[in-house]
DNA sequence: TTACGATCGCTTTTT
DNA sequence: GCGATCGTAA
């Protein structure tokens, strides 16, 4: 490939940043400035132009669909397979080097990795033991201050307890360590902070790596936390060269540990340049011109202001809805008349913010036969079935993993139960065994009662039978027979609904995916199996079926970031939903949530739905939002106010969307109470009530058809009868 | 061990 | 108001 044509295409900050001297570097790239494009160039400029081996370059980005995106690109550029490149995410490539050091790093050969729900059942095992009550010490927010910590890089050695609560919370935190390293189990937090401290406890291997990785590459890079920051200013070393990419009005990951100073600490620290990308090539100039001012809000930011050379495009719509369902009704009556345009359904993405507002919108969606899809949710190698199924795979592979150990023990039912188990607890604590060799040990003292102590047998057996028969299988093989033998297929088989059946679906497809597995060749694992159970702990299982299906995309305002969409509706615009009510009490998070929306709103490439409802079920509660303060943050000019036509009475007395009413304007727009009166939307109906002043004034009317409903300026489009 | 009634909790999520 | 989880009783 000729030299020149990686910088055609390209505009002049692109250029500028593809082709930059070997430096640190930081690329502030806007929502859709194309960054990735960016990225994959300067891995190819760096190969071609500084001829840079492959060898050299390390390229993280946080999740694997990014990871694999880069790949790709990156070899379509180059027109070649790449390898020897090391491109993936923090935890794939901080996982690959532990592997490759487990001595170092005190892990057994075949670790396994944690996720978040073997560490909460771990922890909540823990609390028994050490009698802890779980009531005063829930054991998610042990589990949240343990990864904390972690992603901040600190040991229990490293903690001053303030109080008597974090005294315990320490306590558990050193018990939990222990109890994963006695059995060989990581979790997410440690990969990365094992890793770095085993970099910075061996400075042979630290060198080889900072040797090696002459050229690192950063995505997102406002999505890090501390121990990913140190981890790479460790492999960096003093001559790596390192380009970092991100978007200080993208960071929306505070809230896990994301440290959004990050970028400009790299400023200082790594002494870098920065350049910025403003131009971008999604969006009209109305949309643009709207985030910007709303981004505009937020203090602290390195400053940016997109543009583009495109149409300014029609302006936003902001749509007030009586309540959610009509905001339903609403959006789904846009997206009729979108696919009427001889558009497709997948082009159109509906953003809230909390998931369980998807149901209202799907069900206005079923109803008029709309397909959707919807993101998040139950990832496919975390479900229950294939969880447990996966859990005696690790169990054959290392005796050691208490995790996999307490989860199949009595899946299915073999009879042992609490008591039996607690024996053998007991025992595994006091010898300091793990809870398998701690089953052998109470086997073989003969303490227990006699279908107890076949049961426990039985079950050693089956895993040991298992071990022996497994070895000469293949992948898929394996998986067939442990699912098979350990009783869980017929299980599942057993359990009766769409539930059951939808299990020994999943048990199935599991073992296609076994099938479908390619080992990574350029990653040393000992086993498929080993390579396999990596797998599903860091890929979360996406992309199977109904991918490409044309369906409405609907997902939370954070899931959206990174995707973008022709139409985009943003629904929920609400004080109290969006911002949320809990971010208002903390500092910085409001600002985190203006950095949300302007996520959400910079999505959207041709045309923008603002919706808020006016009236909302919420917990079983009816509330009264507000429109959110956001709205009021994005110019006049970019909004259009879409009204529903209703001939009311007389003239509406006073605000707009803002649903701003006094007592005297209900009597002046001549309802009182008891009165009949007609409402577009709800039929016909008596006035119960109506309170309050300002914003919050409401009206109480009940509809025949409908039942009684408050109302937030609806008497706009009510008509007296 | 299972089944069912009480209780809890309720942003956002990748790895 | 709903779904997941917990605790207790059969």
């Amino acid at each position: 490939m000729d030299v020149s044509e990686l910088l055609d295409g390209l505009n002049d900050k692109q250029r500028e940043a593809v082709a930059a001297p070997l430096q640190n570097m930081l690329v502030l790239a806007g929502a859709g400035s194309g960054k990735t494009r960016v990225l994959v160039h300067r891995i190819a400029w760096l190969m071609q132009v500084e001829h840079a081996s492959a060898y050299s370059i390390f390229a993280v980005t946080f999740t694997n669909k990014a990871a694999k995106e880069m790949r790709t690109r990156v070899e379509e550029t180059l027109q070649n397979p790449v390898s020897g490149m090391w491109i993936g995410t923090f935890h794939g490539l901080a996982h690959r080097i532990l592997r490759a050091h487990h001595r170092e790093a005190n892990l057994p050969e075949s670790f396994q990795i944690l996720d978040s729900d073997d560490q909460l059942r771990m922890i909540k095992r823990l609390l028994k033991s050490m009698n802890i009550d779980d009531k005063k010490w829930p054991p998610k927010q042990l589990s949240w201050y343990i990864s904390a910590r972690k992603d901040e890089g600190q040991r229990p050695k490293d903690i001053t307890a303030h109080d008597v609560n974090e005294q315990l919370m320490l306590q558990v935190y050193t018990a939990y360590q222990d109890a994963c390293d006695r059995a060989g189990l990581v979790d997410f937090a440690e990969i990365l902070l094992r890793c770095y401290e085993v970099l910075q406890q061996n400075p042979t291997l630290l060198r080889h790596y900072q040797q090696r990785f002459r050229h690192m590459l950063v995505d997102e890079f406002q999505d890090t936390n501390s121990i990913q920051y140190l981890w790479l200013k460790l492999l960096a070393g003093s001559d790596s060269n390192i380009m970092i990419v991100g978007d200080d009005d993208q960071s929306i990951y505070g809230w896990r540990g994301a440290r959004i100073e990050n970028i400009k600490r790299f400023l200082t620290d790594f002494d870098a340049q920065t350049i910025r990308l403003e131009q971008n090539y999604r969006s009209t100039g109305t949309i643009l011109k709207a985030s910007n001012a709303l981004i505009q809000n937020n203090a602290e930011r390195m400053g940016k202001s997109l543009w583009t050379d495109g149409n300014q495009g029609e302006p936003i719509s902001v749509y007030a809805a009586f309540n959610e369902l009509d905001e339903a009704r609403f959006m789904v009556s846009k997206v009729k008349s979108w696919l009427q345009g001889g558009n497709a359904l997948s082009d159109c993405a509906v953003l809230y913010r909390s998931n369980a507002q998807s149901r209202v919108l799907e069900e206005a969606l079923l109803q008029e036969g709309l397909k959707y899809r919807i993101y998040g949710g139950m990832r496919f190698f975390e479900r229950q079935e294939i969880k447990d199924a996966l859990s005696y795979l690790r169990l054959i592979s290392n005796r050691n993993d208490d995790a996999a150990f307490e989860r199949v023990i009595n899946t299915p039912a073999r009879g042992i139960g609490d008591k039996t188990l607690s024996h053998i607890r007991d025992c595994a604590r006091a010898e300091s065994l793990p809870l398998w060799y701690a089953a052998k040990a109470v086997l073989e003292q003969g303490h227990l009662a006699g279908r107890a102590a076949t049961a426990i047998r039985r079950f050693i057996e089956l895993v040991e039978q298992l071990d022996d028969k497994l070895m000469e299988l293949e992948l898929a093989e394996q998986a067939k027979t442990t699912i098979e033998l350990s009783g869980l297929l017929a299980m599942y088989q057993a359990e009766k609904g769409e539930k059951g059946r939808a299990r020994v679906e999943n048990l199935e497809e599991l073992i296609n995916a076994c099938g479908q597995f390619e080992l990574p060749v350029e990653e040393e694992f000992t086993s498929p199996l080993q390579g396999f159970l990596a797998y599903t702990s860091l890929e979360s299982g996406e992309g199977q079926a109904d991918e490409h299906e044309d369906a409405v995309q609907m997902m939370t305002l954070h899931s959206a970031k990174g995707l973008e969409f022709p139409l985009v509706f943003m629904v929920g615009v609400e004080e109290g939903m969006f911002p949320s009510q809990q971010s208002h009490e903390e500092s910085g998070r409001l600002e985190e949530e203006r950095r949300l929306c302007y996520v959400g709103m910079t999505r959207a490439m041709e045309k923008l739905y603002i919706s808020h409802a006016e009236s909302r079920r919420l917990y079983g509660q009816e509330k009264y939002h507000s429109p959110s303060r956001f709205l009021r943050e994005i110019p006049e000019d970019c909004l259009e106010e879409i009204r529903i036509k209703t001939q009311v009475s007389r003239p509406a007395p006073s605000g707009r969307f803002s649903g701003s009413v006094s007592h005297a304007a209900f009597e002046d727009s001549g309802f009182s109470l008891g009165q009949r009166v007609l409402h577009a939307k709800f039929g016909a109906g008596t006035v119960l009530n109506y309170e309050g002043s300002g914003a919050q004034s409401r009206i109480q009317v009940n509809f025949d058809d409908v039942g009684s409903k408050w109302l937030v300026t609806a008497y706009a489009r009510l008509q007296a009868l």
